[in-house]
Formats: structure tokens, C-alpha cells, sequence
DNA sequence: GTCATTGCAAATGCTTTGCAGTGCC
DNA sequence: GGCACTGCAAAGCATTTGCAATGAC
């Protein structure tokens, strides 16, 4: 977490309150917050700080390859801090909770030559829906 | 294709010119476009269809299961009338471009047990990602 | 002191909704 | 002829943008 910040003041990041604030609402596992709830958890701690500057910061975080952008489904993107251990996500159908999950092989793999169709392939993601206990 | 209007009648469906310009419009392989699209492409064949109708047809057909809704970015949905044929999808990172493809195995066999939590999980969906021939 | 960053408010893009009128069955 | 369906316009989210004020370096 501090070696976040550590990392993005070396890349030239001024360090201020909006974005320590930021950073620390992201700290922790199994985090996959809208931009609206990463900016209300924000305003507890900096009560003046702007959704812009929520929607700012995260996608700086995004560009700067420390948060992945999730988009489950049509609604709002999900920001996932857990951008350095390579995993899928699990999401219940009924109340769109998340779940960080690890399958069995490389899912780039599953592609075969023949079906690659002169693209680049860099990055495979993959989505399991289904209903989770507390829905059942 | 007549099949699809055939099966949505069967459903109690009141067959519309509206409806009909919609489903002519998604037929095809390969089809992949916005609400935005199919509306444009509808208004062509039917210069009176309101865009609110457009986004009421898809709703159904992706209610009835005949059509799928495809989120690849935080953008607009995408409509993918390929609904009866098992496929993922391919989608380059930098025009958007989607080509419909078929992994090797079943997706939602490479989640093992104990990474399913509980949840009753019923699909997994994978996007692969990478630049097109066009792009590179 | 400079210039990146912020806050605010307005604008944008996509989608949904309310409601009176229309036309399929 | 009833009521599902349509068109239109307005409302609703999620997100982006413009610009003057601020504060990190």
C-alpha cells in the first residue's frame, strides 16, 4: 500500500490528500468498488474531495497498471486494486457481488491458433456467473 | 430467421413492423452492434422507429434468450443475435472490433470446486483481447 | 513561483420512463 | 375493441470536460 504510493510518487505523481485518500479506500482484498462508492468511502475521510477527482485519480490508477477496470455487466465499471496477482472474478447473478478466483490452467491458452485470426492476443478474462449462498 | 419471428409469435408476441425492421437488422453472423447501431440500420428500412423502441425490442429478445447482450467495455452494450451457438469473444483493444470465437474445452470446467464458493454457477463467458490485423 | 491537480458545475453518452395515441390480434 | 406496443420528450445514471482557484514541489 505504502509501496503504492512509493511506486506512483517515482513515476512523477504529486502526493496529495485526494489521492492518498483514494489509494487507501483501494487497500484490501476482494475490493471491487463502483467510482460512486470509492467516492463516498473517500468523503469520510476528505469531506470536500470531488467525484471528479475520484473518476481522475482511478483512472491514473488504471493507466498506471495498479487497479484493473471490471465490467460485469452494462452498469458501472468496478475498480479491482488487485492488479498484480493474475485471477478472474466470480459474480452472482442476482446481487452482482464479486469474487476474485483462480481457474485451473492459462485461459490464453484455450484459444487455438486457427481461431486467433491474425490478432495479437494479449490478454484472455474470464467470467463465471452464477447465483452465490446469500442469494440462494 | 423467419424461424425467430416464427418462435416469437409463438410466445404471444404482437408482430410489429417495428420488431420485424429490428430482427432483419441483426440478422447475420457476426453481428455485433450498439443500440445506437441497430436504431441507425433500423431507421433505414423504417424512418418513423424511435430509438425507445429499438432499446425495448432488444430488452425482450435478450429476455427470450434469442439474442445476447455483450458488454466488452465500459461503452455501450452490444447486441449478439448468435445466441444458439456456444461462443466467446475476440476484440481488439483498439478498434472495438469483435469476432465471434470458439475456445478449446468447456470454460466453466477450469473453475475447480474449491474456488467456487458456494455460488451455483451456470456460465462463464471469456474475452479475449488484443490488437486486429487492421489496427496493427 | 510554477504548473499539476482540484472543485464545481455544466455537458455528454447511453439508457429508461411516463404517457397519450396507434394499430395488432 | 381491448390492450400491447409505439413515439416523443423528458428524466436518469455514469462519466467527462472546462475553467478558475489551489497547493505540492
Amino acid at each position: 500500500m505504502s509501496d503504492l504510493l512509493e511506486r506512483l510518487r517515482e513515476q512523477g505523481w504529486r502526493l496529495t490528500a485526494q489521492r492518498r485518500v483514494v489509494a487507501e479506500v483501494l487497500n484490501g482484498q476482494h475490493v471491487h468498488y463502483t467510482a460512486d462508492e470509492v467516492h463516498a468511502r473517500a468523503v469520510e475521510r476528505l469531506p470536500e474531495i470531488a467525484r471528479a477527482t475520484v473518476y481522475n485519480t482511478l483512472s491514473e490508477l488504471v493507466a498506471l497498471g495498479e487497479v484493473l477496470e471490471v465490467s460485469t455487466d452494462g452498469r458501472a465499471k468496478r475498480y479491482d486494486p488487485n492488479a498484480h496477482h493474475s485471477h478472474q472474478h466470480l459474480v452472482c447473478s442476482r446481487c452482482g457481488t464479486i469474487r476474485d478466483v483462480h481457474p485451473l490452467g492459462d485461459p490464453l491458452a484455450t484459444l487455438p491458433e486457427s481461431e486467433r485470426f491474425g490478432f495479437a492476443i494479449s490478454e484472455a478474462t474470464v467470467t463465471y456467473r452464477g447465483v452465490c449462498p446469500n442469494c440462494t
